[in-house]
DNA sequence: GACCAGGGTTCATTCACCGAACTTGCTGGG
DNA sequence: CCCAGCAAGTTCGGTGAATGAACCCTGGTC
């Protein structure tokens, strides 16, 4: 986890940043957040991080504005992400394409595509069919070629992020089935 | 320090690039590296670092490819990006604009000019003035309206980034002075 | 051959992370 | 009404990493 305390000397808006989004485990949840998690068991099965982080981060991210808590019904609320969490979306976009690049070698786990015509996204943000700029709740998240079968039976996240669906967009809202 | 250990289970690029560059201090020796910063005491003075981490990272981003240790002479020696940590460029542009966005109330504490021709730099890479495309190695990177004048004399980093320069340039390369 | 700077390493302390177990609030069933 | 079950955390002991100060080694200077 970078800074999460002072770094009040360094004149950069990346320390800043890191500050926030720096820590442990807190751009993997964006990015779940992003994928459509959005109740604490899930965030917890599919990264395996401790709960007691998880707790500790969702609570740091909502009070930095990034996450807001969105109460249910009594105990079951979610967790969603803000305007200024949504604008994480190119940072996270840079990273994971540096990550396919690199440590991918049987291409992109995941893949993005227009959800209004299903064309792939450029690596700038825009549709390589209509060329579009494409906002993160226009985005449809595939499995990719680098995507390996999960083995033995996985958790809802894991098995909901198996078929394209579009970010920001809660998966199985309440309970699995939704038969077509 | 997000996930410098395995992380095998996640199918995730961002995880792999996490693995790498997530820990504290990485993304900002990284970003010291591309404002010019080689030497390690340079490193350490600028990000005020503790001496034993700053070598545990730059070891482990050396084994990871994204630096590069140059031998100078004897035992002075610099540390250099390679095109893979070259690469890391539009992911730390990227959060580095949200951090200016959400924590510089002044405006960018720095900004990135066109070498060419000193037209500043759009969101997606390309230069406000031609429209080109500009690579690193020609980007300028300048002090922006946010930039908090500094009290005391600053470390050698700190005054050579008070004034514009190329990016992946070394700064004042050998004794300061260099007069034109 | 004494001094200095660069580039680290060593070490004790503190802090954060880990994983498992425990608690609390709501819901549904008998 | 009472108990089981689930979701959403909290608590806790053990471990590993970060911190910062001090120390060391090497090469060059005077």
């Amino acid at each position: 986890m970078p800074l999460p305390h002072d770094y009040s000397g360094q004149s950069c808006s990346l320390a800043r940043a890191l500050e926030i989004v720096g820590e442990r485990w807190t751009l993997l949840i964006v990015r779940d957040a992003f994928y459509g998690v959005r109740r604490f068991d899930d965030f917890a099965a599919h990264l395996g991080i401790p709960r007691a982080v998880l707790s500790e981060r969702l609570k740091s991210l909502t009070t930095a504005g990034v996450l807001v808590r969105v109460g249910t019904d009594g105990a079951r609320h979610e967790y969603e992400l803000t305007p200024k969490g949504v604008a994480l979306w190119p940072a996270l976009r840079a990273l994971t394409d540096w990550g396919d690049d690199h440590y991918a070698p049987t291409g992109p786990r995941r893949i993005l595509l227009h959800a209004e015509d299903g064309a792939p996204l450029e690596r700038d943000g825009r549709c390589s069919g209509c060329g579009a700029r494409v906002e993160p709740a226009d985005v449809v998240i595939a499995p990719g070629p680098g995507l390996v079968p999960t083995s033995g039976s996985p958790d809802r996240v894991t098995a909901a992020l198996a078929i394209p669906h579009r970010a920001l967009e809660p998966i199985s809202p309440r309970d699995p089935g939704t038969p077509a």
